[in-house]
Parts: structure tokens; sequence; C-alpha cells
DNA sequence: ATGGCTACGATCCGTAGA
């Protein structure tokens, strides 16, 4: 299995661009994330044209998420109760896979921090008993949080700032240790692998980005991991997503 | 120089993203 993640900061800009990409990376399942369209509004038809089912759960203008595959989507969850649309959950041919947008939390010290390690605290309880039920189960997203400095372009410029600071970083190793490997790391990589890069100074020119997209994978699912990559192809598109999509495979 | 894009829904600017 194929297993992707992608924030495409807006499914109707990005659409023709997500049906190339399907085309051309044959993914079995893929996580979106910032689809900023409403349920009624999602481009069901074009997805099934491509050969994918889909679940969505989306808003207008802000946040919203989608699970894409192949083979049906059964036991379609939502999450915790929330305001926002950034969880969802199907089970994918006794894969559990479930797809996550973490908050971005704008700032340090704000309320918007605040309110993302508080959620932070609530996708690890929700997870921990997706775990209990799922032994083979894969967190995909965009979780807003560079794990180490080796995943910051400029450690020093990002120092303590948010998506970089230390409670980010603690609230998601403790979703980790709730027993997931970050699928990434599981093999060697480039230096200065990203997902994210800024639209404006250049960033994607300069490589200067931010991982903050990954595939966790539980122990059962890890053990399956054969490759893992980030494949940079769509952001050198025009008027890309300012996010990579990552894949992960699994036999 | 703390900005510099982009998307969106509202107007020709504010909010949000990361």
């Amino acid at each position: 299995m194929k297993l992707a993640t992608w924030n495409v900061n807006s499914l109707k800009v990005r659409l023709q661009q997500l049906l190339d990409w399907l085309a051309s990376a044959q993914p079995d399942v893929v996580c979106l994330q910032e689809t900023k369209l409403e349920d009624a509004r999602f481009p069901l038809a074009a997805i099934e044209a491509a050969g994918y089912r889909a679940a969505c759960s989306g808003q207008k203008t802000y946040n919203g998420v989608a699970i894409l595959a192949r083979d049906p989507l059964e036991q379609v969850d939502f999450g915790f109760p929330h305001e926002h649309k950034r969880l969802l959950a199907a089970t994918v041919s006794d894969t559990r896979v479930v797809c996550v947008y973490c908050p971005n939390g704008q700032a340090v010290g704000t309320e918007k921090y605040a309110h993302k390690l508080q959620w932070f605290g609530q996708l690890r309880e929700w997870l921990s008993g997706q775990m209990a039920s799922h032994p083979r189960l894969a967190v995909a997203g965009d979780f807003n949080v560079a794990p180490e400095d080796r995943d910051v372009h400029d450690p020093r410029a990002w120092e303590g700032q948010v998506l970089c600071s230390e409670p980010e970083r603690a609230a998601l190793r403790e979703i980790v240790a709730l027993g997931l490997s970050d699928s990434f790391r599981l093999f060697t990589q480039p230096e200065k692998s990203f997902t994210w890069w800024d639209y404006r100074m250049l960033g994607f020119r300069r490589n200067a980005g931010l991982r903050i997209d990954y595939i966790l994978l539980s122990a059962e699912l890890a053990a399956r991991c054969t490759a893992c990559a980030i494949d940079k192809a769509p952001r050198r598109l025009e008027r890309p997503s300012d996010h990579a999509p990552v894949v992960a495979e699994l036999r």
C-alpha cells in the first residue's frame, strides 16, 4: 500500500494538481489537509473519476480534511468534538488511517498557541483509543511541529519559535510515545529534507523549509514500511501548495 | 528592514496560514 499525505492549501485551487499527482504517483490512500471546502462542495465526482473513493470533513475558508482511497473506506470517524474540521479516520483494507491537520499556533504565548498545546493533548487521548482498537494504525498529516532541529533549515533563527518550540515538540513526543514511529526517520534521508517552504523570500528556491508533515506508524505498520519520501515535484509547479506530499510504502 | 506570498471573503483591505 502506498500511503500519502498532502496539505493542498485549498482543494478548489489545487484540484487539477491533485488529479495529475494521483495519476503520476499512483498512491492507494491519500490524506489531504486544508481543503477549505464545505462537504457539499467537495469535488467527489472528479476524484471518483480518477479511481478513488473519498471521505471528507470540511468547512468554508479554513481547515478541512479528506481521505482518498482506491478501496472502500469503512468505520469513518471524525475524532473528538471540535469546532474546526481537523480530524478524520477511516479503515482501508485492514489499515486504520487517521488524517490530521494540527493547529498552527500563530505565535508562542498567544491564545492560539495555548489552544494548540491543548489540542495535542486531546489528540493524544483520542489516538490512544484508536491504538487500542487498531494495531495497524497510521497517523498522517500536517502536524505543524518540526520534531527536531534537523527538520529546520535554520534552527538558530527558529529556536523557540512557533512550530519549533520545546512545548510543541514535547507534545508531539507524547503522541509518538503511544507507540508510533516517524516513518520518514526509519530510513536514511537526505540532509535538509523539508515538507513546507514559505511562499515568501524565495523559500523553496533557497530550500528554507521545515519538515512538519509526516506519517506516524504503529509498530506493526512500521515493521512493514519499506520506504518513505517527500515528493517535491508538486512544489515546483506554477501556483503550488506551500506543502509537498509525503509518501510511505507499506508491504 | 521582523517584511517579502497566497487563499479567502470581503471589497480595493483584514485574517490566517507557517
